[in-house]
RNA sequence: GGCACGUUGGAGAAGGGGCUUAACUCACCAGCCUUUCACGCUGGCAUUCACGGGUUCGAAUCCCGUACGUGUCACCA
């Protein structure tokens, strides 16, 4: 064991064009691990699959780890002395540490075609590989190689015995030999498979845990077993619950895109904040000691976290509870801020003279997302068609001809209205109920509806009406009278 | 199918032999506040910890088995 060093931990992402939540839960757990006790956090680039290859897929893991604050010591773009950092650039220690394998006896040459491994997974199903070209003599395999035949390294494993290891969320983690496959170490293309490339990177750039997701869980006996032949020190393994989605027909399965927006990406074009994404996905799977706390930021999650509180068991991820996370940290924004984001989306669907501040302050505690907003105010965008009917309201006991008469009233009233502001609106339309003998929340009502030509609005009558402005609001309660009275 | 891991309310979860008549949060429901909605506030929401045995004076907590779920068995990571 390692007990001594600083922790280092990795994230190794595949560059396949998006960031999956998954992802980036283990980016952060690795991150936090490594801040928590002082230690470095690296970034490697997995592109060891040249046919999964996207274009700019590198950038979209880069800029959400600046965007989510994850910095890293080492890595794509800061560079470092273990690197280079992105694994197809590393061919030639791969090879180099494969041949040193094949030298040992840990293993193989294999010069089986892809057709033959077909027909073997057709026939025979769930075997897997035969291990055909295990015992090939050092004549034979020299012959074939010189005759330029392709070929694959695979690894050696024993035939017989247990492999274990200790994981730390996990436990002790045994796996007997017999049921691990000879697996391919180096592919017919001269590029690593994952198996052996992240194996030879993680100890030759120091890392001391290993954090990844739990479906590596009964594959590292394999890597563990690449660690002893190499006489290589193990390092500690932090295996992850997978993050789960829950499907239409209530069943769970490793979160996918079949369950919904499932990129880093995706979830800020719905509007969501970084920071509430990153408090979120903090809380799937992990949970502070001592304390109730829920709203994390990251400097806080860095000093909370550790490893006893990450649970065992999967976790469904949860669009509601996210929710909650954004409009937690949407109402904890300043207003000024809050409105530095909100008002040039309002001012694309408002009309000139709409007071887009004050608008933004009315959404500030009734918004989610950000993406909600324009949903929120269509009915400022444009006057929406209105059904009489809305004037009628229970609790208020309104109805059309109530309303009708009340705005005859009441709009002689507004018109000579010098101030127009909430304020002295309001005081005005509640002294009219007062002196009328209707319900305040009647004539709020009726102007509210008349104002705003749709039922659920952010803010109340007379808000909606300094939002407006007073032209505007005007001629809305003429359109409405008029409508009424016909 | 083999192997591995998991199982506390609709979701995230605390608790890890007596302090639990099982915290807390989301969702949901009811009420209050109120210029609709939202915000905010108050209360409700598992007599029970997948099931069955066992150990113990005592179990959600320890042991065994069963069921269910998920993961994994690629020249993908």
């Amino acid at each position: 064991m390692c007990d001594n060093q600083t922790v280092k931990t990795r994230f190794a992402p595949s560059p396949t064009g998006f960031m999956h939540i998954g992802n980036l839960r283990t980016a952060l757990y690795a991150y936090l691990l490594a801040r928590a006790q002082g230690g470095s956090f690296i970034v490697r680039i997995e592109d060891t699959d040249q046919e999964r290859l996207v274009e700019g897929a590198v950038d979209v893991i880069l800029d959400t780890l600046r965007m989510t604050g994850l910095s890293y010591d080492e890595g794509p773009g800061v560079g470092g002395p273990n690197g280079p950092y992105v694994q197809s650039e590393r061919r030639d220690i791969y090879k180099k540490y494969a041949e040193q394998l094949v030298a040992q006896g840990d293993a193989y040459y294999c010069f089986c075609t892809q057709e033959r491994l077909a027909a073997l997974h057709d026939e025979g199903g769930l075997g897997g590989y035969d291990r055909h070209c295990r015992d090939l003599s050092a004549d034979e395999v020299a012959a074939r190689l010189q005759a330029g035949e392709s070929y694959v390294i695979r690894q050696k494993i024993p035939l017989e015995g247990v492999t274990s290891y200790y994981d730390e969320v996990f436990g002790e983690i045994s796996m007997e030999n017999k049921e691990m496959q000879d697996q391919i170490l180096l592919k017919a293309d001269g590029y690593p498979t994952y198996n052996f490339a992240h194996v030879v990177d993680d100890h030759l750039m120091g890392i001391t845990h290993v954090v990844r997701g739990s479906e590596y869980l009964t594959s590292t006996p394999k890597y563990v077993l690449l660690y002893d032949a190499f006489g290589w020190e193990r390092p500690h393994y932090v295996h992850l619950p997978l993050l789960m989605g829950q499907g239409p027909d209530g069943k769970v399965s490793k979160l996918s895109k079949r369950h919904g927006a499932v990129s880093f990406q995706d979830l800020v074009n719905g509007g969501y904040l970084p920071e509430a994404i990153l408090n979120y996905i903090a809380l799937l799977g992990w949970c502070p000691k001592g304390t109730n706390q829920e709203i994390f930021s990251l400097a806080e999650l860095q000093q909370s976290f550790s490893l006893e509180g990450v649970s065992k068991s999967p976790s469904v991820f949860d669009y509601e509870k996210l929710n909650w996370f954004n409009s937690e940290y949407i109402k904890a924004l300043p207003p000024e801020e809050f409105a530095a984001r909100a008002v040039p989306v309002l001012a694309d669907i408002c009309p000139a003279g709409t007071d887009l501040t004050k608008l933004a302050a009315l959404l500030h505690t009734r918004v989610i997302t950000f993406a909600e907003i324009a949903g929120k105010v269509d009915f400022v965008a444009e006057r929406l068609p209105l059904d009489a009917e809305a004037y009628t309201n229970k609790k208020n006991k309104t109805t059309p001809e109530l309303c009708l008469q009340i705005l005859q009233q009441v709009r002689p009233l507004l018109a000579d209205v010098a101030d127009w502001q909430n304020d002295t609106l309001f005081e005005l339309l509640k002294q009219y109920a007062a002196d009328s003998g209707y319900k305040a929340g009647a004539v709020m009502w009726a102007v509210r509806i008349a104002v705003a030509r749709k039922a659920v609005t952010p803010g109340g009558a007379t808000e909606l009406m300094e939002v407006f402005g007073r032209e505007e609001s005007l001629s809305r309660i003429d359109l409405a009278i008029t409508e009424l009275g016909a």
